[in-house]
DNA sequence: AATATTTGGTTAAATGTTTAATCATTTAAG
DNA sequence: CTTAAATGATTAAACATTTAACCAAATATT
């Protein structure tokens, strides 16, 4: 027995109003005594009234509903990333105490966006989306309230949220040149990334080299693998590097999971982290406190930056003017027991 | 220069059409001609058009839309929680590929659920809730096609997708007896929900005893802790068991994640895994074939559990008969580095 | 007292679809 | 040749809202 969803109009009747004053009454708009305000909204309250929002989305052309927009999600790769899961957490959070959804929408190069307009979504936040990608430009097109994340993207007029990547690649080599290594191996994310000059890895690279040249240590090609941000990654690039290795040299992998892999990787090579090599990893996933050895990383605040993407979104959304479009949050050196003293 | 967006009426009136025509023609419903159907497509294809869903979901009542339910979600602890980002990723990519989109929702006990129906869902799947909330009832009060995963509900009317939690726990503790140990302690997860037998634990305790009874071990209450699932739960909970250890000893932790906790709390104790005591875990989350000591565990296909949970979905939206409304996915033993064999 | 303004509402159009009912026209059947 | 059925399309209602335009009554202003 399916019972009939009650409308505006039963309300409306049962009030003996007309179905524009329960409008009003329901968006506190137009003018309606406080008397029939109040009728209203009792039997609204009684008989369980729910809006239509369908209904609502049509007329005006909104939805409350957001989309966190993560290019390529379906590949498997994605289901390696934490770091992905606490923005998400953070962003629906922030959402929801505003009252949005969130829909988690995987897209492709070759995709389509049409659903943005289709569902008219209020708003879009990107996560990770390369400079070079086709995908932007569609994306800019689409005239959304927009807001990227982890982009590094020169036009002014987006709105974007990262953490202070340069920032955090000069504290990592600088910890690591202050524990008395004088070569410090620095291992990257997505092959080409650096080079193409886009995204967070490069930003932490060129951190990398502020701090190699504030210590007047040489910079050179051969120390910087690009070899990709998985887990798995991390662990085949220890074989990689083994040639590499002496009693001066460290290791900065940017990323956690990555570093885990590498360690891993060492460790089956019989190299054991810290007391062969120092190792240090990016994000201070939840993980690092809790392994064995506890790891040296770069703090962001991962939920944190998924909340400043909601609260910069919403902003768009409701027209509030923003100072600033660009948001940088800090970062942390985090020392554990994966980096010690170079023992001369 | 925002530009009108165009319409059914548009494209009617480019075609000469009705616009009951053009809807026949975008829904391969009614009778038209080829000829008309293809000069209406062309001119479809041409001008752009895409459809207004919201229009769409008012007159239909439905949306495409799905919601993954998180009971309490915002809390901070499920960031912790790898795995539900698999599985959520799991959904997402069969949602995708029927053309669903999928909205992920966090709510509490008091929440109410009324955006299920004023969004038009199609359908929720609700991952982890407990027997005994009273969200239990309002969901099965929706009366919209639902899959409960990883939950143990008794009306057989009820879609629910999980692992074959039972043989986990039995495989597991089979486990560590057949290395030699005849002391096993469980540490499980959120406390109380054992007694309250509900949940995947319950089962996973179930098949402990069921083990433990063919071994003819005799069970204790005092070897079974209620910790929670936790990387921090699993680390403090090393000092409470501390005075259980002995040489008969191993522990079986009813989450990846909670054993890792624990292995680096046991480790601050001078307790050393493998080599003073086996652990192993539950899950097989990425992470456990990388840890130093890589982590015996049982494993679950997460990401196929997802998949088919949107599946058994799916069938029920579109009014697929299904043989059997309850799924239980395999599960499997992989032995790694933290269990060894007892050395006398 | 006459006029202007405010208050508290109503009417009706508009939003973009789908679909049942209807209607010509063409084809098939008797 | 007449009638029945099939084909291809149109009309108009319905879905649940919002909102601009309008209106009557009450109150304020001159």
């Amino acid at each position: 027995m399916i019972q009939k969803k009650i409308t505006i109009k039963d309300i409306a009747r049962k009030a003996n109003v007309s179905i524009a004053t329960v409008s009003n009454v329901l968006n506190n708009k137009g003018r309606v005594s406080t008397k029939t305000a109040n009728k209203i909204k009792q039997i609204i309250e009684q008989d369980g009234y729910t809006p239509n929002l369908s209904a609502r989305s049509l007329k005006n052309k909104n939805s409350h509903l957001l989309s966190v927009i993560v290019p390529y999600l379906h590949k498997g790769e994605f289901q390696d990333k934490p770091y992905f899961w606490q923005v998400i957490t953070g962003i629906e959070s922030g959402a929801r105490n505003e009252n949005f959804h969130v829909m988690l929408t995987g897209i492709s190069d070759d995709e389509n966006l049409s659903f943005i307009e289709e569902r008219h979504l209020d708003g879009i936040i990107v996560i990770g989306i390369d400079k070079n990608s086709n995908l932007l430009e569609k994306i800019i097109n689409l005239n959304k309230p927009c807001v990227f994340m982890d982009s590094y993207l020169d036009d002014e007029k987006l709105y974007q949220v990262h953490s202070n990547d340069r920032l955090g690649g000069y504290l990592g080599t600088k910890h690591l040149i202050s524990l008395g290594y004088n070569k410090i191996i620095l291992i990257s994310g997505i092959t080409g990334k650096i080079k193409k000059q886009s995204g967070v890895d490069y930003q932490r690279y060129l951190g990398y080299r502020q701090a190699l040249a504030e210590a007047r240590i040489p910079y050179s090609d051969q120390l910087v693998f690009e070899e990709g941000q998985t887990m798995v990654n991390g662990y085949y690039s220890a074989q990689k590097i083994l040639g590499c290795l002496d009693d001066n040299t460290a290791i900065f992998v940017l990323s956690d999971i990555g570093a885990m892999g590498l360690i891993r990787g060492l460790n089956e090579l019989g190299v054991t982290v810290p007391t062969d090599i120092s190792v240090m990893g990016y994000d201070d996933i939840f993980y690092t406190n809790y392994m064995v050895p506890s790891l040296t990383t770069i703090k962001q605040d991962i939920f944190n930056k998924g909340q400043k993407a909601i609260d910069l979104l919403l902003a768009q959304i409701k027209g509030n003017s923003l100072e600033e479009r660009k948001i940088s949050l800090p970062v942390e050196l985090r020392i554990r027991e994966s980096t010690i003293k170079r023992s001369r």
